[in-house]
DNA sequence: ATCATATATCAAGATATATTGATATATTGG
DNA sequence: CCAATATATCAATATATCTTGATATATGAT
């Protein structure tokens, strides 16, 4: 991809609340699927769908299938201007969620 | 300002090709005036003000009125993210227009 | 095979942002 | 003071993005 498309595609990604905060969890709390985080934060599934295949495809999200459920975790290694938008929403201090896991076990 | 909204700010701000090739242009050419970039872009000045209001809102841009311009420059200090932004957008092969100055020399 | 669960995608409406042209304010030079 | 230049802001329109509800596909349990 070209450089300033990829870049403003990665910018995209972090110009919205609930990705940030998504990003946030999914950093706290590692892998979770798309159930998990309709429990937790209380959003309907097509929502949260796409917002995790923007982050996804913007490069800070990977997922793996695993049984019924698919599980996203932040991608490793980060490019460095990612790894630092990551570090910088570490830092912000934001009301999150209780985790509610519902996936259990995968034994894949 | 609250920390998720000072980032989706500075997030925002850069959320826009035209603004990312103003703040590296600025980066590159040192002060320049709205009509600077006005004859190097071949943009409307409205359309330039409004962005250069939005750099600087955002914290990536000063400006200081010196005679009739007013300059606008990277802001100095950056914060970190802000600065790591910059370093990215630094490292972005992207086409830019060559400087046409057309305020003289300030001398207040 | 059938049903329930998990996820992705699409269409429609709501909201936000960008561009343009017009107007307002301020500064310089005559 | 007056005219020209520089900049900021507003209103209208165009464009992009977000949310919701509906639908499609895939997996696991019975």
């Amino acid at each position: 991809m070209e450089a300033m498309e990829d870049f403003l595609k990665s910018i995209g990604a972090l110009y919205d609340e609930t990705r940030v905060k998504l990003l946030k969890f999914i950093d706290m709390h590692g892998p979770l699927c798309v159930c998990d985080l309709e429990a937790s934060f209380g959003m309907i599934q097509s929502r949260l769908s796409r917002h995790l295949k923007i982050l996804k495809d913007a490069g800070f999200l990977s997922s793996k299938q695993c049984g019924r459920w698919r599980y996203y975790s932040i991608r490793s290694p980060l490019d460095r201007f990612r790894q630092e938008a990551l570090e910088e929403i570490r830092t912000l201090s934001v009301e999150l969620p209780d985790l509610k896991k519902l996936s259990k076990e995968c034994k894949l």
